[in-house]
DNA sequence: ATGACTTGCAACACTTATGTTGCGAGTAAT
DNA sequence: ATTACTCGCAACATAAGTGTTGCAAGTCAT
C-alpha cells in the first residue's frame, strides 16, 4: 500500500529508529497488516529506498544535465532534487546505502552526472578555473542536504531554495572586495 | 574510565546503534565493567556527549572570536572546531541535543558567538551587505561538517581543512567573471 | 447468497539488548 | 598477612521489538 509507504516515510523522517507499531498507527491499520505486505522491516525500509532512488533519478533526468547550459542546468536539478528530497527526507537519506543495488547504481550514475555538469561549468566560465571539482561536488552536496533540512522544517518552494543553494556555491558570502585567505 | 569513553567514540562514530557489548570489547574490559562505571547505556552516551561539548566550548572560546579580527577569528575558529569535531565525531553529534542541558547551552551559546562574529564580519566589509546572516550560518555549520567528514574518514590536518572551509563560505566555486542567478 | 479477499485482534514464539547480582581471582597498599 | 579494591565470568531477569498464526468480521464482485 502506498498508504503504509507514506506513513512509513513521515514517521522515519521524524525518528528513523521508529517501531512498526509507529508505522502501522501513522498509516492508521494494525500492525499485522503492516507485516503482510512487507515482510519484514528491511523490506519496508528496502522499498522506501527504491521507491525514492527512482524519483530521484527521473528528477536528476529530467533536468537534461547534459543538454543544457551548465548554469541552467544546475539550477534545474537543484530544484528538482529539493523536491524529492523535502518529500521524501528519510528514504533519500538511504540513498548511498550499499545495500541496495538499485539505490546504490542511482547514486552512482547521479554523482557522474553531477561530475560531468561541474566539468562542463568549469570549462564554460561558470567555475573558477582552479575550482576542485571533488569538493565542490561534496559542499553542492552539502548544501542541498541543508536547504533541504529548512525546507522539511519550515516549509519552502523548492525554486527560492535552489536559487539559494546556487548563489551560495558559486558566489558565496564574501564581499567581492575582500582579501582572499588562500 | 577515559578508556571506556574512547572506545565509546570510535565505535559509535562507525555505528551509532552499537552495543554495548562492542564499546566494552573495543575498550578491551568486560560488559559488566562498562555498566559499573556507566549504570545505563543513556549515561555513557549522555557523558560522552558532555565531554564533547566541553571540548567545544573550549575550542571557540581560545579562538577568541570577539577580539580578533573578523576573518581571522573565522578561520582560527574553523580550525579549532574542526580539530575537535575530526576527533569526537559521534559525541559532537550530540551537541545540539536537548536532552542534555550543558551540550545545549554550549550549542546556543556558540551560535550566539558565531553569529556576532558573522555580523561583525558584514560590518568589516568581509561578507556581502546583503547576506543572509542566518542562511550563512548554516551553510558555514554544513561546510564544517562536511570538512569534519572528510578529515575523519581520510585524515587530513585541521588547517588545510579550514582554509577550504572559510575559501568556500567567501568566495564559493564560482567565477568572478560569471552572471550573477539572482 | 456465495466465494475470494482483506483487515483487525489476540496470542504466541523468538531474538536481542539491557541491566543486575554473586563469586572468585588478581592486584596493591599498609 | 590482612584489607580493600577492581575486574572477569557466568547466570539471571527483564523489556521491547519482530515476525507468525488462527480466527472472526467486514467488504466487494458476481
Amino acid at each position: 500500500m502506498r498508504t503504509i509507504l507514506e506513513a512509513a516515510e513521515r514517521v522515519f523522517a521524524a525518528n528513523p529508529a521508529a517501531t512498526m507499531e509507529q508505522v502501522a498507527q501513522a498509516a492508521g491499520v494494525a500492525r499485522t497488516t503492516v507485516h503482510r505486505r512487507f515482510a519484514t522491516r528491511e523490506a519496508l525500509v528496502e522499498e522506501l529506498t527504491g521507491w525514492a532512488a527512482r524519483q530521484f533519478a527521473e528528477a536528476v533526468a529530467s533536468a537534461h544535465v547534459d543538454s543544457t547550459p551548465p548554469l541552467v542546468a544546475l539550477y534545474q536539478v537543484t530544484a528538482n532534487v529539493l523536491r524529492v528530497k523535502t518529500n521524501w527526507w528519510f528514504a533519500m537519506s538511504r540513498t548511498g546505502d550499499r545495500a541496495h543495488p538499485e539505490a546504490a547504481r542511482v547514486h552512482e550514475e547521479v554523482r557522474d552526472d553531477c561530475e560531468r555538469l561541474l566539468r562542463r561549468a568549469r570549462e564554460a566560465g561558470v567555475l573558477r578555473p582552479d575550482a576542485d571539482l571533488g569538493w565542490t561536488r561534496r559542499v553542492y552536496y552539502a548544501l542541498i542536504h541543508e536547504a533541504a533540512a529548512e525546507g522539511v522544517a519550515e516549509g519552502g518552494e523548492a525554486e527560492a531554495l535552489a536559487t539559494r543553494v546556487v548563489d551560495a556555491l558559486l558566489r558565496g558570502f564574501g564581499s567581492p572586495t575582500a582579501p582572499v585567505i588562500a
